[in-house]
DNA sequence: GATCAATACTTGAGGACGCAATCAATACTA
DNA sequence: TAGTATTGATTGCGTCCTCAAGTATTGATC
């Protein structure tokens, strides 16, 4: 074993990181199954209604959904027929093309997202603790950070 | 906005962690591509290597990656033609069949291991420090203790 | 201002995975 | 012990994603 191996403790803290974001990542999932919508798509409302004019161009939705061009062309086609979302062309820059949120898919985010916070929070929230919030939320802003540290995307 | 809303606190933990998440894993995939192998062959090395007799059932290894059996198989499928593992069926029941560590597979994984140790090291347990450590491991435990504590896998 | 590079998006091809169906073997039950 | 249910693995098919290539438009350079 190298030098460099981790101890018994960051053994144990990995090994509880890894084998949980799965199952986390299945739970919240599930959860908003009966919606007839994924994590993925549920995102993409949650951007758009954040952005101004509830529209961003696709490049940079792609980008904050840590997905490639071609993948969010695919997903959109999806949920563009879903109804949840239209494509609109840029007058200044005839490239670009803007994911705009319709009425249907701000409503469609509006009821879901009351069982997601749920979900979060019974998930997520709750078995942190409010002290472990703000443990939690300081620790992935330091990986983060390091993250960007090397590698500013 | 629903009573049960996230407050500013718990919005920056939940964003914090969810916008950390993908960067972080696509960190350790670019950290082993050099090696040409993912991060889920990788996996499959790692629980091999630590079960007895270098073997799993191809159920119980599927459930421990949480992945379907179809894809298990799937991955396998790749993992055999790149020399690492090979099937073998079982003398006491003939629908089972094992996953095996090759001594290929052994080496790759040891020689493989002592990159992503590196990689874990640098992307996770450094920014996290010995007290973070300390602290996001109980936090995924909890996490995953209220996981399971509700569905029993 | 013509040419070349960069940017934005889409399409084609291929890989990885899940679900449902299937087949084989074992376990349960009457 | 015969019949049924359960378990273990694989295959067909559909979905979602990435990479590479292609098209269109804009920006940069000489």
């Amino acid at each position: 074993m190298p030098s460099n191996w981790l101890d018994e403790t960051e053994q144990l803290a990995w090994r509880n990181f890894v084998t949980t974001l799965p199952d986390l990542n299945a739970a919240f999932e599930a959860d908003l199954a009966p919606h007839g919508i994924t994590m993925g798509d549920y995102e993409v409302l949650v951007f758009l209604s954040e952005a101004p004019d509830n529209r961003l161009r696709m490049c940079d939705l792609a980008a904050a959904l840590r997905l490639s061009p071609s993948g969010l062309t695919r997903r959109l086609d999806g949920m563009v027929k879903a109804g949840w979302v239209e494509r609109a062309s840029c007058s200044s820059d005839r490239r670009v093309m803007y994911a705009h949120l319709t009425a249907g898919g701000r409503t469609k985010m509006e009821i879901t997202s009351a069982d997601h916070v749920q979900s979060v929070r019974r998930h997520f929230i709750g078995p942190l603790g409010a002290k472990g919030v703000q443990q939690l939320s300081s620790l992935f802003l330091a990986i983060r950070e390091q993250l960007h540290a090397r590698q500013p995307s």
